[in-house]
RNA sequence: GCGCCCAUAGCUCAGUCGGUAGAGCAGCUGACUCUUAAUCAGCGGGUCCAAGGUUCGAGUCCUUGUGGGCGCACCA
């Protein structure tokens, strides 16, 4: 067992100095678990709001993170929601018994204050307390003051540590939060209709990648949880909504890296009447509308460097990058003469791959790397593109585009396919792939083509992952950075808390 | 799934050649009425991830397992 195990346990000695304190507490007639209490500040508004609060009284509350204890006057930090605020105590303020309370409280603990705001010695914001009150009593020691909280496993598994002790963590996930709240505004603003959909799908579909399955216990039927919304979507469109969008979590049954989490948050959006072109222009202002909000302005960090946005996005035909980084043609969609052209240039193929798959290996191989600057590439081979529209003048080519910046995919789109015999051919082609093998072929979805031959406008749709776009708009080195509580695998501890789920209510 | 690395006190980390485990913070006792990694004196605290093995003797060496990290493969 890993070095966590211990601390979960429970603590037992009744020698605990924190139940000791807490005993003292009740015995003292204090209920160290109040049910309420009445705030007039918070720190940051006491800290930045000095000049007017000088001498005033305020009420904070907050957590107990540092201690400094010399004889009859105390000073202490608390912090609460918008940062941290120095306290002091002096015995001749608070008489000896009060004072002498200050022994019960620990590191960890919730406490509410009243004093009087004044500025130290050193200048330092403070208040001189007059009243204070155990809010909540900590029965658990807090990590290391100055090093905080350092081990992954420990930070992922037990956030909350992480948030109390490192605040660069605690502002990310501000940050993650006016992200996903720019991204709604900016499409609220434009029309759109939020709208939620199945995560349990008996037949799944949108995307290409292998599944979890689950199962209904009254309907006695499998279920999977979804890898995309898109085929939902797509039938909002159809039953008349022209602009409409989605924040889902999708769950893949898939590796776990930097960039991957089995469950991820997805925003997928729908345009009616509109083409990949549109959606490129709406997606190009949403992304730098988003990175003035997170970094003030329209320029995201990569590695040591800032990339601009403002500046005009490249966009180069997936066979043109291609050939520009390769030399490589590869508009001949022959898979053996592909398979050759790619193994020329040392890229490794296996020998089952198909015409489509040769590209996608190229590109990501050799191309993708390369992809700092924010850049459109377009129109991709149908074959790996089973519901894009055929390019209106590229023959075998669909009307698709992936963004890429900094090296990473921070999105995919196309102009629909809505013409209901073509999509019933591709997911006949997707079925023989699966046949030949390819766990992550499109499944055929006949509801899904009934909803197509009722009549779907043109449509544009886009789909981004958010996770990732938090990254990038952050300069995150891992998608565990930028997901609360990111998979890990099970403990014995986790294990221990759960239960037969068939036994329950 | 494969390869490499890591796991020692609540936290952050040392631990030499194999000789029975240390520091700082946190905790406890005492001193101290403007400190801020407070300071000073003293004290307690360990399933060295687990199970085997080698050895007179294992935190240290070997094997297997568990968890994590990084890279590769797959994917977004």
């Amino acid at each position: 067992m890993n070095s966590s195990d211990s601390a979960v346990n429970p603590i037992d000695t009744a020698q605990d100095p924190r139940r000791v304190k807490l005993d003292a507490w009740r015995q003292a007639g204090v209920d160290p678990y109040p049910h309420h209490y009445e705030r007039t500040h918070h720190a940051a508004q006491v800290v930045d709001g000095f000049s007017g609060l000088e001498g005033k009284r305020v009420t904070v509350a907050g957590r107990i993170l540092s201690w400094r204890a010399h004889g009859k006057s105390t000073f202490f930090h608390i912090q609460d929601g918008s940062g941290q605020i120095q306290a002091y105590a002096k015995a001749d303020d608070l008489g000896a018994e009060v004072y002498g309370r200050l022994d019960w409280l620990d590191l960890g603990d919730f406490v509410g204050l009243s004093g009087d705001v004044f500025k130290t010695r050193t200048g330092e914001v403070t208040i001189k307390i007059a009243l204070f009150t155990l809010l909540s009593k900590s029965l658990r020691t807090l990590p290391e003051k100055w090093h905080g909280l350092v081990d992954k496993e420990l930070r992922y598994r037990r956030r909350y540590l992480d948030l109390i002790t490192n605040a660069e963590v605690r502002q990310l996930f501000i940050t993650r939060s006016k992200i996903l709240t720019g991204v709604r505004s900016f499409l609220d603003a434009r029309g759109f209709l939020e709208v939620e959909t199945p995560v349990l799908q008996s037949l799944y579909g949108g995307a290409a990648a292998r599944p979890f399955t689950t199962h209904h216990n009254a309907l006695d039927a499998e279920f999977y949880l979804r890898i995309a919304d898109e085929l939902y979507l797509k039938r909002l469109i159809v039953g008349g909504y022209e602009k409409v969008y989605e924040v889902c979590k999708d769950f893949r049954n898939e590796g776990i890296d930097r960039d991957h989490n089995p469950e991820f948050t997805m925003i997928e959006l729908y345009v009616a009447y509109a083409d990949y072109r549109d959606i490129m222009n709406l997606f190009r202002d949403l992304l730098i509308d988003l990175a003035a909000t997170v970094n003030g302005r329209p320029t995201i960090p990569y590695e040591s460097r800032t990339l601009d946005l403002s500046v005009p996005w490249k966009e180069i035909p997936l066979l043109d990058a291609i050939a520009a980084r390769t030399g490589l043609d590869l508009t001949d969609t022959d898979p053996g003469r592909a398979r050759a052209s790619a193994r020329s240039v040392g890229v490794d193929i296996p020998d089952d791959a198909s015409y489509g798959k040769v590209v996608d290996e190229v590109f990501s191989q050799r191309v993708q790397p390369e992809l700092v600057e924010p850049t459109f590439i377009i129109d991709y081979p149908e074959e790996i593109s089973p519901l894009a529209k055929k390019h209106r003048t590229k023959k075998g080519l669909v009307e698709r585009f992936e963004l890429f910046m900094a090296c990473k995919e921070v999105g995919n789109a196309f102009t629909e396919l809505n013409d209901p015999d073509d999509q019933r051919s591709r997911f006949m082609a997707m079925a023989e792939a699966a046949r030949q093998g390819d766990a992550e072929a499109h499944r055929l979805d006949e509801d899904f083509l009934m909803a197509l031959e009722h009549g779907m406008p043109p449509t544009g749709g886009l789909g981004f992952g958010l996770d990732r776009l938090v990254m990038v708009l952050t300069g995150a080195p891992s998608i565990r950075e930028v997901i609360l509580f990111p998979t890990l695998r099970p403990t014995s501890v986790g294990e221990a808390v759960s239960h037969d789920p068939e036994s329950d209510v």
